[in-house]
DNA sequence: GCCGTTTTCGGCCCGACTGTTTTCAGTCG
């Protein structure tokens, strides 16, 4: 059973005993539970089987006993109880924006509504005005908030928002009041996906500057207006709060808007034993007095922690790190100083080779790895054996003409739905890098999967595995795969794992290549760039990277050209 | 239900906005 099925059930349990109306602690702790098991990178049924199933930080005896009455029985009591009581499809009205566990509770219990289309009909023949509680506003409210959710279908990736965030900074910057305007949320510790767009902004005037926002051209719709804090709603589907301080507060709210929810939590309690309240405003102590905090600096520093990357505020461990002054020294998009995997014309790239290393060089790049897919891709144009040698006296010219920037002789290699890769050992010599990825029989089995991928690293001449789970965010979920034994198998084989940088793919993410580096695992970042301008998400490989806490020495792109062609040469291991 | 450099019991994160309940609950971030 995979940790996240028996997650999902506890997180189940926290949404039905809160619409049951219980106990908010114990729903909370339900709640953190099942996101700690979501995220625990050891095998919960492992864990069970060596009792060790209380060593996740919020799992006690109680929850220990569950998870064992699950892999024991396959089924657990408790949780078809509450079944029983609250039908599935009661749970989804939670996932109404504006709906709450409370209105759950009426909605099911005084009218029977089981499904967000039962909500749907009801509101429209005006039967929940007369819940008590809500009114007439109410139910038009929860109208438009289904209609929303068939229009938008949910997260957004980071690559559409962030463009879309920067317009209305610039937006917001011209309203004279304002200052330190800058996004924050999900969207400044560069998640891969966004809900909404969080921005913040310094003023004496607080409530000019919402104004301004709320009637910035690209507003569709202004969903709550206040003093200092507004959400509209903007013509291209994206959520956007602002939220406007006095400067003094800046840090603390800089801090508080950047999330993550778990982090600020998590903080709010460190602070707490500190005899202090966090808030936006800054720090309140026991005698009512409030510090406010002008930088990020001072409301970690005010706690005993060193300043921490947004990166890493996911409530993974980052907190101990700070209070023992051990955060890694990120990587930087500085340090990068070539790319690993990009197409060409030869392929379905639609870029010259030449092209594609200028736009290199541009970037101020020693080196680009041009990897064209193998022929077994028929679809995106795979190369024939001929086509490869072509290729290799082209790159051998160029590589004369542009000096001393290199152009690496590469390949993207279909590892075959037997494991069997597309060219024999001996023409894979002689590639500088020979990059292998997945792309068909993408259903297989984990067990089938896993010995492909691995059969593939075993081979001596495979540098990297390409966008190792294959996930297209938003579209796809990765294959199915046995993650502990790919990165066990990279470490003992020397094989690299890609972070590729396309937007949508993102893939290995940061909790990923966290695991694969801490086994020793070197990362490759990869723009898979099919044109030239391309190479610029490798902006998104290197957020992903630090999101998964990679040091310089964990990438192999900081490595010089020399020190690269050294270690290919030498080969893997 | 979890947890312990104050505690094995009694705590557990904080504030704004909205609508409707004329003093505040519900929801969200």
């Amino acid at each position: 059973m995979e940790n996240s099925e028996i997650a999902q059930v506890f997180s189940d349990i926290a949404d039905m005993l809160d619409i049951k109306g219980d106990d908010w602690y114990r729903i909370r702790a339900y709640r953190r539970a099942a996101e700690a098991m979501a995220h625990y990178p050891e095998d919960l049924t492992n864990l069970w089987e060596e009792g060790r199933l209380e060593e996740i930080p919020g799992v006690g005896k109680a929850i220990a006993g569950k998870v064992d009455e699950i892999l024991q029985t396959g089924r657990l009591e408790f949780y078809e109880r509450l079944k029983s009581e609250i039908p599935d499809g009661v749970v989804s009205l939670l996932g109404i924006p504006g709906v709450g566990p409370k209105t759950v509770h009426r909605l099911y219990k005084e009218l029977g509504l089981v499904s967000v289309p039962d909500v749907e009909v009801a509101a429209r023949q005006h039967r929940l005005r007369h819940l008590e509680g809500l009114g007439a506003k109410s139910e038009e409210r929860i109208l438009q908030a289904i209609e929303m959710m068939h229009r938008i279908s949910g997260r957004h990736l980071l690559a559409t928002a962030l463009p879309v965030a920067e317009e209305i900074v610039t937006g917001l910057r011209e309203c004279p009041s304002a200052s330190g305007v800058t996004p924050a949320g999900s969207l400044r510790r560069y998640a891969p996906t966004v809900g909404d767009v969080d921005i913040l902004a310094a003023s004496g005037n607080p409530q000019e500057v919402v104004d301004h926002f709320a009637s910035l051209p690209q507003v569709y719709d202004v969903l709550s207006q206040g003093d200092t804090k507004a959400t509209v709603m903007l013509n291209s589907g994206l959520q956007v709060d602002l939220m406007v301080l006095e400067e003094a507060h800046y840090g603390s709210l800089l801090q508080h808007l950047t999330g993550s929810k778990d982090h600020n939590a998590s903080l709010r309690g460190l602070a707490r034993r500190q005899g202090l309240s966090l808030s936006e405003y800054g720090f309140r102590r026991e005698n009512g007095t409030v510090a406010a905090c002008a930088s990020e600096e001072e409301v970690y520093g005010t706690l005993g922690l060193d300043w921490i990357p947004p990166e890493l505020r996911e409530a993974s461990g980052e907190l101990e790190a700070a209070s023992e002054g051990r955060l890694p020294s990120l990587v930087t998009d500085g340090d990068i100083k070539g790319d690993f995997h990009t197409h060409t014309l030869y392929s379905d790239g639609v870029n010259t080779i030449e092209e594609m290393a200028r736009a290199a060089m541009a970037r101020g790049y020693e080196y680009l790895a041009v990897t064209d897919h193998s022929r077994g891709l028929g679809v995106a144009g795979g190369l024939t054996l001929q086509e490869f040698i072509r290729q290799l006296e082209e790159i051998a010219t160029l590589n004369e003409k542009l000096a001393p920037f290199r152009i690496l002789s590469g390949v993207e290699l279909e590892i075959k739905t037997d494991g069997d890769l597309d060219f024999p050992d001996e023409v894979l010599a002689e590639f500088d890098v020979v990059v292998a990825s997945v792309h068909l029989g993408l259903r297989q089995d984990e067990e089938k999967m896993t010995g492909r991928i691995i059969a593939a690293m075993r081979n001596p001449h495979v540098h990297i595995i390409a966008h190792p789970t294959g996930r297209l965010l938003g579209q796809r979920e990765g294959v199915a795969i046995d993650f502990e034994a790919l990165i066990k198998e990279a470490a003992i084989t020397g094989t690299m794992l890609e972070i590729n940088a396309q937007p949508n793919r993102l893939d290995l993410d940061g909790e990923l290549a966290r695991r694969a580096t801490k086994q020793g695992v070197m990362l490759a970042l990869g723009s898979d760039a099919h044109h030239a301008d391309g190479l610029g998400v490798m902006r998104f490989g290197v957020v992903t990277a630090r999101r998964g806490w990679a040091e310089p020495a964990n990438i192999a792109n900081t490595l010089s050209c020399q020190e690269l062609l050294a270690e290919l040469k030498s080969g893997k291991g």
